[in-house]
RNA sequence: GCCACUGUAGCUCAGGGGUAGAGCAGCUCACUCGUAAUGAGCAGGUCGUCAGUUCGAAUCUGACCAGUGGCUCCA
């Protein structure tokens, strides 16, 4: 009996029942026979060895293919557990899969692994590689299962949950089998291109109430230059990482004496947190949002009226002790987020039709108890700030005010920093607040103003926060990692509890509806993801300090000062460096500090009135500029947020 | 919060049961220099904190604190 098979051309092929992708490959040609690693068969992928049962669509999948490339990881996967399995036989093994650029593999062992531990695992999967074994695919029956995994708990854990309707695959490669879904490719000698990277703990099945697995990840590519090109992309985010980084060019310190998570801006990074706060706040009185200021603390009632408190207890700081006036049993607590402050605002007074939409905005600092160990640098911080703002206004005024808050993400992620952005719609979560009308209602406001300004996103179910969904935007930095950036969340919600309201044209009370949005979202994480994009050296308008002024010798301090105090009267960061250092030393130390411009000033300049312009990063091509150009070119630069130098 | 690893001078790091070392940075002196480190000298540390073992602890043990990599979490 034969079956129809719907290449990806369109053509139709007809090949016996039974027949494996692999043998199709062949009749196709030799080249594609060659480069197979798997098939695609009506939009799964198969092994290339697994019969084909019926009529499908079809297409052989190359080592060109992404989701080749998962096949292959998939497969290091389960070439590392069977080397794990020879080197410490009796490893539990838990899941083994593939992720973005590699792979893991959980196991229960009694000790974890060591770097050298590493090594030797490494070197024993070249050989498990090298043997070639083919991955065999074996469809069993529930019992079976369980004799093949007696020995090994998490493996049976896992057949216990599968559904009765489920098949259940093993794949064996040479002398280690696996509970699998598959698919994998044909042999074991395919994984060439791999490396182990590191080991680190992790929960089965990732609960944190259960037993502690030794996670091993490593990365596998189809060629050696993809690896290659993988690890160099490490080593240069390596090379990025804004603590490393931070510390050489003093922008920022977190302290012990003072605790985790709480950070310190020194002269230099404050500068940098100065100008974007600048920046947003400009461009939020430009688009008619009010500035406000809000208390640092609160009785706590405040968040239990807003709903955060009893959801979120554990990531607000503890209550504090009344005044010595008050009562013993009033609390207060240091704010974790600047809404409910804002809505006060709006409620200290009665608001017309005519008021809304009220925008308020603030640059706030906030608390969080974020757990230890989620702490990272800049990027996962317990003292906050944000570039808060809350939007009061009518449910038919919502789409437009979400539109404009898109315009602001626009113009001061993408056109500021050349950011590449994506969108992504949050929807109801589990755990939530109010019923689903007004849910449906709010979700399809923001799809309307993410649909009218013509943006491409996706929908994360379930994301949202417990008060309305939102906007979640990531942006995409210098070598291509994504972070997250601005939100936009719309809520029904606060609005209920804090009863707001406002006077209709038919004078009757209303409630508004209200928007939360961050730009930047915290000052740290932005800056953060700023140092490693920018690799320290930010652009002249967002520099510390924009020009070095270096004079060759003592005979030229006194011109270099004058030089600097015009450049800074145009509103220019200057420093003069007329240390009794070598000119090389000094030079050196600007690049090493990544000050965007160093004006030389030797006894020619002087004598022309001009300045040896140095720009960051371009050596020994100076170029000889009359020092008002040179003010000129700068302030430039700085008005129209050039990005290089 | 959980697991593992780490903590020595301002920074990067070596050392290691008999009371501490390098390079850079800093200070002093000399050099006054044409585009990425001039030379010499000086100074700098309760070896994360607190206990324990020991004649003796920076070194061994434990607890705690902090950092790192993950897990988990992220209004």
């Amino acid at each position: 009996m034969n079956i129809r098979l719907t290449l990806p051309d369109g053509s139709v092929r007809e090949v016996a029942r039974g027949t494996t992708p692999a043998d199709v490959a062949g009749q196709i040609g030799p080249g594609l026979a060659k480069a197979a690693v798997a098939a695609k068969v009506n939009g799964a992928v198969w092994d290339l060895h697994r019969p084909l049962e019926t009529d499908a669509d079809f297409a052989i999948l190359t080592n060109r293919d992404p989701a080749a490339l998962d096949v292959l990881r998939h497969s290091s996967a389960h070439i590392l557990a069977t080397a794990v399995r020879e080197i410490f036989p009796g490893a539990g093994i838990g899941f083994g899969p593939p992720i973005e650029d590699g792979f893991y593999y959980d196991f229960d062992v009694p000790r974890p692994f060591t770097p050298e531990d590493l090594a030797e695992i490494e070197h024993r999967m070249v050989a498990v590689a090298k043997r070639d074994d083919p991955f065999v695919r074996e469809v069993v029956d529930r019992d079976t299962a369980n004799t093949r995994f007696s020995d090994d708990a998490l493996k049976l854990e896992r057949i216990e949950e599968l559904g009765d309707d489920e098949v259940i695959s093993v794949y064996t490669n040479g002398p280690f089998t696996d509970l699998c879904r598959g698919p994998h490719i044909p042999s074991t000698g395919l994984v060439k291109h791999f490396k182990l990277l590191h080991a680190a703990a992790a929960y089965w099945r990732g609960d944190e109430n259960r037993q502690s697995l030794q996670r091993i990840y490593g990365t596998a590519w189809f060629t050696k230059a993809e690896l290659e090109a993988y690890l160099h992309r490490l080593e240069e985010a390596r090379k990025r990482d804004h603590r490393i980084l931070a510390k050489q060019l003093d922008l920022y310190s977190i302290q012990e004496d003072v605790g985790p998570g709480l950070v310190f801006w020194h002269p230099k990074g404050a500068m940098v947190k100065w100008l974007l706060s600048r920046e947003v706040e400009d461009d939020n009185l430009a688009c008619g949002y009010d500035l406000v200021y809000t208390p640092n603390i609160t009785r706590e009632e405040l968040f239990q009226i807003s709903g955060h408190l009893p959801l979120y207890e554990a990531q607000q700081y503890p209550g504090m002790g009344a005044g010595r006036e008050e009562a013993e049993h009033v609390r207060y607590r240091v704010k974790p987020m600047n809404c409910p402050m804002h809505t006060l605002i709006y409620k200290s007074k009665q608001r017309s039709y005519r008021d809304l939409p009220v925008r308020l905005s603030e640059v706030a600092n906030v608390y969080r108890n974020e757990r230890s160990g989620t702490l990272h640098g800049l990027l996962r911080v317990r003292g906050l700030c944000m570039d808060d703002a809350h939007i009061f206004c009518t449910p038919e005024q919502a789409e437009d005010e979400i539109f404009l808050c898109l315009d602001q993400v626009d113009r001061l992620i993408r056109r500021t920093f050349g950011f590449e952005m994506s969108f992504e719609l949050s929807t109801r979560p589990d755990e939530k607040l109010g019923d689903d009308v007004a849910w449906d209602e709010t979700e399809a406001i923001l799809q309307r103003a993410l649909e009218r300004k013509e943006i491409p996103f996706s929908v994360d179910q379930g994301g949202g926060a417990f008060y309305g969904p939102k906007i979640d935007i990531k942006f995409l930095d210098a070598i291509g990692r994504a972070w997250q950036g601005p939100t936009i969340q719309l809520d029904s919600q606060l609005p209920e509890r804090f009863a707001l309201e406002f006077i209709g044209a038919d004078n009757q009370p209303h409630r508004p509806i209200m928007i939360h949005r961050a730009i930047y979202g915290t000052l740290e994480r932005f800056i953060g993801t700023l140092i490693e994009h920018f690799a320290g050296a930010f652009p002249v308008w967002l520099a510390p300090e924009q020009v070095r002024v270096i004079p060759i010798s003592d005979a030229q301090a006194a011109g270099a000062h004058g030089v600097a105090e015009n450049l800074r009267s145009a509103g220019l960061r200057v420093h003069v460096d007329d240390r009794t250092e070598t000119l090389n030393y000094r030079i050196r130390e600007g690049e090493v500090m990544k000050v965007p411009y160093m004006a030389v000033i030797g006894q020619r300049e002087l004598e022309s009135g001009s300045v040896a312009v140095r720009v960051r990063g371009t050596g020994k091509k100076q170029e000889i500029l009359p020092v008002e150009r040179f003010v000129a070119r700068l302030v430039e630069e700085v008005r129209t947020r050039a990005l290089s130098p």
